[in-house]
DNA sequence: AAATGACATGACACCGGTGTCACAATGAAG
DNA sequence: CTTCATTGTGACACCGGTGTCATGTCATTT
């Protein structure tokens, strides 16, 4: 219903368009009479700006893509979620915009994205983030993006991050603490960063701790239950087998569990589990996941909130475009002492 | 860069603005020749119109909101999946806002987006689809809305649901039919109306098939894993136990079969678990449960087409605003024969 | 040959805001 | 009492499309 429009506003605090802009912008050189005449003709007629008409007068569209091809629920809406309360903040909307890494017509669609919308700006998770085709894409058609959790910061992009290394490094080293010296690893998708960079954080920790390293201990996932299960029934009809898995993510591990159940493998008596992400898995099964708790929600608010900034603001430049945050290690039942 | 406006096309091609404009809707009446010089012009400028200048000329946005606030992040990414190809193929966008449902603001909140984007239509997911002040607010603003699964179809409005009642009483006449008689139920939150629907469809299930209805086997929870496991330990510490729990979502099943874990008690030798959403967990967790599969992409899908063509269309009048899509019944190993 | 109507096209206002600039009123400086 | 900033205000064009209506060109009818 709300009719009100500027002009009818004008006309009913008696002065005009521009006045009333003047007003809804805080802008200044406008007197306190007119001001209060003006805003008590907004309450009056409850009126709202129509934020299409303004986009078209600033070229903008206020509008946010986030763009994201992940197989896990939770991290996206983890990644929404945070997306969101930046927008939100700062008055602007989002769109979301799963699309496929694989497919041939990636940057079709995502120009199709683009032209549909007109959008300001875009978030780019994993493994978009990492895609240098798309990174140049953007910038030849000169979309400012931010990315959430990049494996790499060689450009000058905003890019918010935490340390993968250093938590793979981590969970490692508390299996080690608790005796395991045989640990196997499932990779995830060779397309995300975190791929590598989780299995160069374990093989760190080995090092450190001078133990040999045996690739016959280390099995290819993609990240999904379904690869855990089949690398899950390769590593623990391995002989000798490992007492102790880490899986590059928690719905890997799950599958580590179920498969350790059905061969009536005793979690964490006969074996240790560990995942990563802190998926709502990690604690919906028995026994819960020791896993890596990423701030994915504050990763992408931050990440945003700079892109945003960087559009709206004063050219400030400022100069910390990058940052990393901390991932928290989790420690549940899956985990424990190694059994003589 | 695409900096083709429709008057430097109309200037290559050497026609005016509104005959460029004809070409690109497609309206009848210009000369073939004409559309073919048009049609290169916007090839030779990649040329795209603009989203934003079009809304304003027609008052509308093309942006279509999805409101929810659920607990269960697949359900949500499902829905989202269905409103995205509905918008997609109509060439819409979609704005995600959760929101809370409990919150005092929540009208306020619902009004902000409202203003903030002019929205031209609203998908309403549960529990919001069933809450009458957001209905009334909405027709009060004159904002369309379309309703995927609903307890209630008691109004004219777009409505697509599944049929929760005829798949609680078809799992649980399996329950029955596998020789349990003793089947606790775990209801879920009270706001939602498929705890209502799923409750009934269990008890016409025991009267159908002359078992008797014991109240103390029904607990009451929230669709949260934590309610559940609260649930399921009351549950399993009745004597005597039931041999079978039925819960209304897959989560609280999942947390049934935990708190069945940490008792020793085997599933399914000793104990039938039944679940309800077809949940991701239902088949990451071992033994996968036996639940219901809802159609929710196709749901969603269908409400947002309806709606969309309501209007966008020709008022038709299309007399079916509401339909009900089948449920399914999938059979894990978390079900078996009672144990004699 | 004049009248009629179907088709093709463009001029122009409009959607609801914002930017630019001109101008009046006010007060301070010379 | 001028001169000149400073402040407050509005007229007007513009963003990039769409709707309305007038006009021009034909081919068809009488």
């Amino acid at each position: 219903m709300s009719k009100a429009t500027i002009n009818s506003v004008a006309k009913y605090a008696g002065v005009s368009k521009k006045t009333v802009s003047r007003v809804l912008n805080e802008e200044p050189n406008v007197s306190s009479a007119t001001r209060e005449k003006v805003q008590q003709a907004f309450k009056d007629l409850d009126y709202r700006p129509n934020p299409i008409a303004r986009g078209l007068a600033h070229n903008r569209s206020f509008i946010i893509g986030c763009i994201y091809d992940n197989p896990s629920k939770s991290y996206i809406t983890r990644v929404q979620t945070g997306a969101l309360s930046a927008c939100h903040e700062k008055n602007y909307n989002l769109l979301i915009h799963p699309c496929e890494l694989r497919g041939q017509a990636l940057l079709d669609n995502i120009d199709a994205l683009i032209r549909r919308t007109r959008l300001d700006g875009i978030v780019l998770t994993p493994p978009f983030c990492d895609k240098t085709e798309v990174l140049e894409y953007l910038k030849s058609k000169n979309i400012p993006y931010a990315r959430v959790a990049p494996g790499t910061l060689d450009d000058d992009s905003i890019s918010v991050r935490s340390n993968d290394e250093q938590a793979a490094f981590e969970i490692t080293e508390l299996l080690i603490s608790l005796g395991h010296k045989d640990i196997a690893f499932i990779k995830g998708h060779p397309d995300h960063s975190s791929t590598t960079l989780r299995f160069s954080g374990y093989l760190n920790a080995l090092k450190k701790n001078n133990i040999e390293f045996k690739p016959e201990l280390v099995d290819e996932g993609n990240f999904s239950y379904h690869s855990g299960e089949d690398s899950a029934r390769k590593i623990l009809s391995l002989s000798p087998r490992p007492s102790a898995v880490f899986a590059s993510n928690d719905y890997m591990a799950a599958a580590v569990l179920k498969v350790a159940s059905q061969l009536s493998l005793k979690v964490p008596e006969e074996m240790s589990i560990a995942g990563f992400d802190n998926a709502p898995i990690a604690r919906h099964i028995w026994p819960g996941l020791t896993t890596i708790a990423q701030p994915v929600e504050q990763m992408t608010y931050t990440a945003l909130s700079k892109l945003i900034e960087q559009f709206t603001g004063q050219d400030d430049e400022l100069p910390l475009h990058q940052e990393t945050l901390e991932a928290q290690l989790i420690i549940r039942e899956s985990t424990d002492k190694v059994k003589n």
